[in-house]
Order: C-alpha cells, then structure tokens, then sequence
DNA sequence: TGACCGTTGTGGACAGTGTACACATCGATG
DNA sequence: CATCGATGTGTACACTGTCCACAACGGTCA
C-alpha cells in the first residue's frame, strides 16, 4: 500500500551519515511500538543498506536502542520547552517560579501521553546520574530535561519559595512523581481514563509537588 | 556448570500443572533479566515439555508475559505486606494511619531495589484500571497493591488527617509518586547510588506525599 | 466394558532475528 | 598513484515465536 521509507537507492557506496539514520528510523519503530519494536535488520532495511552495516556503529541492538533512548530524552526536552515558552514569566517572581515548575511538570506528562512509544523507550534502558546530563540527551535548545527540573527548582529558591536546605536533590522528588505519573498514564491504572480525568490528575499531582517539596 | 531446573523427565503424559510451571519459569527469568528475558521456549524446556505445549496454555508469548506480570503485581503486595506487619499499630489512630501509607510506600520501594527484573515486569506490559484489582494480581494475603494504597488512604480518611473531598483518586497520586521513585532508582539517573542515598530520597519522597496529598 | 472425543502434548517446518566472519569497496593520506 | 583504515556486503549460524498435522491420554456414555 504505502511506500516504505525511501529505498532511495543511493548511488554512492558510503551512506553519508548511517548512524543517523538508523537512530532516525530507530525512532519511528519506537514511536508506534515502543522499545520493542525497535528491530535492527529493519532499521538497516529502512536505511537502504545491509544488516551488517549497523554493526560499524553500534556494538549491539543494544547500542542502538540505547541511542534512540538518548533522543527520546532530547524530544522529551523539547516538548517541555514548549510548554515553558506557552507559559511566559508574568513578572511575579514567585508565581513565574511556581508556574515555571508546572509547565516542566506539564510538558511531562503531555509528552508521555502524546508519543507513548517515545516516552517508553526513553525509560528503556539503564541509566544512572552521570549520564543524566549528556549532550545526547539534550533537546533542540540544548538542555536534558533533567536541567530542565533543576533549573525550575532552583528559581523556586531564588523566589523564597523553596527553602534552600529542601533544595538539594529536589530534582529526585518533583521528577519521580511526574514520571510516576507518565507511567501510570500510559499503561498503568490510569491508562483509558479520559482526558479531562487525566487532566485533573495531573493538576493534583502538581499540587501535591508543589504543597510537598 | 550448574544443573538446569529439573528436567525430571516426567513419566506421565501430561504434565499436571503445565500453565503454572511456566509462569513460575517465566518468573525465575524475569527475575534475572526483566521482562525481556522472559522466552517462551526456554519456559517450556524448563517445564520439560515441547515448545508447542506452551500454546494450549497461552496465546501468546505476551499471554505468558500478561500471566508472569500478574503475578509480579501479587509478589509486590507481598512485599508491602510484609512491610505493613513490621510496622504494627500503635493505638494512635493518626499517626497508624500515616504509618500505614508510609509502609505500603516503603514495601513498594523496597520491591523494586530488592527484585528490580520482576518489578519491571511487573509493569511491562499495557494495564487499566477495570484489571487492576483482579485476584491474579493478588498477593498470598488476597489483595492488591492497589487495594494496598487505597486502605491504607482509608485509613487516613477515618483517622481524620486526610480530607474526605480530597480522598477521590488519591490511590493516583500517592501510586505515581512511589512507583516513579522505584523506577528512577532501578534505572532512572538515581540507580547506583549508595542505600543510604536512596532511603532519604525515600524517606523524603513519602514525607511529600503526606504533606501534599 | 469398550468406543469415542475433547484436551493436552509432540514433531516438523518456516520466516525472522541478532550476530560472527571473511571479503569488497571506497576516500583520504603518504 | 599505492596504501590503509573506515565503511558497507555476503554468507552462515543459532535461536526465537508460531503454524500445522499428528499422537497420546482420560473422562463420558453406550
């Protein structure tokens, strides 16, 4: 029926750039499918190119998966900026910081429920502290959503919000209820309630964060 | 090396307990491994049977993996239970009830560190709230994790500290906060760091909850 | 008692996967 | 222009999930 990702028979025997493409095509499996569908001989296919190709950049399908995790970190990035920019500060420094943690919150969680399969894969994979921050993980505007948190919650101590002894490893707190969330959303209990449900939810888990921080 | 489990050629034709030795297979893979690990045919080799037999049992690789999930859930109400009877009432109707929420937050915590591959799997795979308190997910006690929270959350309603207008779908809350935290830590940027690290972020985490609930 | 039939397990087969090894083709560098 | 490391190809293998036809059992009913 539909024509699958450009064959596009190229002409030259190098690809160009065949890392990128297979995380690219890495991505679209994961968008519909999550972590799962990412399947390696098809990422090839997808890139034109033969299976073993994958292997002169990525160790594993291992690797690959944990490459395509990395953008859906970026992704998750970007879609939490969005939110930040749909909430510019007001000029009320303590309701700017306050709103400031929300819109991370909410960018959150409307990314999980917007592209689950992205979502899913971010999580997929192994991860500790010191990566938290690689550029990798980065977004468009070149922040991981980790720095994202932190940056909101270090406004929230600059406003009097939040007392600077609660602010060390905040980040932990605000992201483990959001993420719980997320989770819950999208294959947990949560999942099938309907979107003003949903909705509810997350303004109450917000304010929870913000009333237990 | 080491035996594998009891092939035990069984003498009789049929196997007696087929679909529950491979759930109980699929468990000791996922154990080690996540739900990933979890292969059909190394199940039903551990069973000592042939790999078909497994499709009289169950549709599906992912009906297996839907069967070792259910039973992962029943293994983490066991936990939280455990975790309830150490922490006994003490005749203080207020502080039993916040102790009650704070030790099925601890016992969920404690799964995931303790049993991180079965508390993946735990929740590989897609749920709703309408399956979430099936007696699959039952641990031996006969009840949920979720109707672990939700008493616990009763609790606090009958002892007065928790306001029964906001009593509604607190289960969401309470759930996406602890379950976020126990993702975070088994693969989320908290992994590796040491106990002592882990039980305050815990520690902190559940008194958040208290406060913002 | 014995024929029957649904349930449970077996055997063989197939497409698809990840990956190893040897080989081919290129572009930069001397 | 010869060389060499980097990148892509071909062939092969073990393993997986799953389909199909067949085999062995055990309860039911004449």
């Amino acid at each position: 029926m539909s024509e699958q990702r450009e064959p596009a028979a190229r002409t030259t025997y190098r690809h160009g750039d065949l890392r990128g493409a297979l995380v690219e095509a890495g991505v679209e499996m994961a968008r519909e499918g999550g972590p799962r569908a990412i399947v390696l001989r098809e990422a090839t296919r997808r890139a034109g190119v033969s299976p073993n190709a994958a292997y002169r950049h990525f160790e594993d399908r291992l690797a690959l998966l944990h490459a395509v995790s990395d953008a859906c970190l970026g992704f998750t990035a970007d879609r939490i900026e969005q939110e930040l920019t749909a909430h510019p500060p007001t000029g009320d420094p303590v309701a700017d910081a306050r709103m400031q943690l929300r819109a991370v919150g909410l960018g959150y969680i409307a990314f999980a429920r917007e592209e689950p399969g992205l979502f899913r894969t971010a999580f997929s994979v192994p991860d500790d502290l010191r990566r938290a921050n690689v550029p990798e993980k980065a977004g468009r505007g070149g922040r991981t959503p980790f720095e994202l948190v932190g940056a909101a919650l270090d406004s929230l101590v600059d406003a009097g919000v939040l007392p600077a002894a609660r602010r060390e490893n905040a980040e932990f707190l605000a992201w483990a209820a959001v993420h719980g969330l997320g989770m819950l959303v999208i294959d947990g209990p949560l999942r099938g309630l309907d979107d003003r449900m949903i909705d509810h939810s997350t303004a109450r888990l917000l304010d929870m964060v913000e009333r237990g921080l």
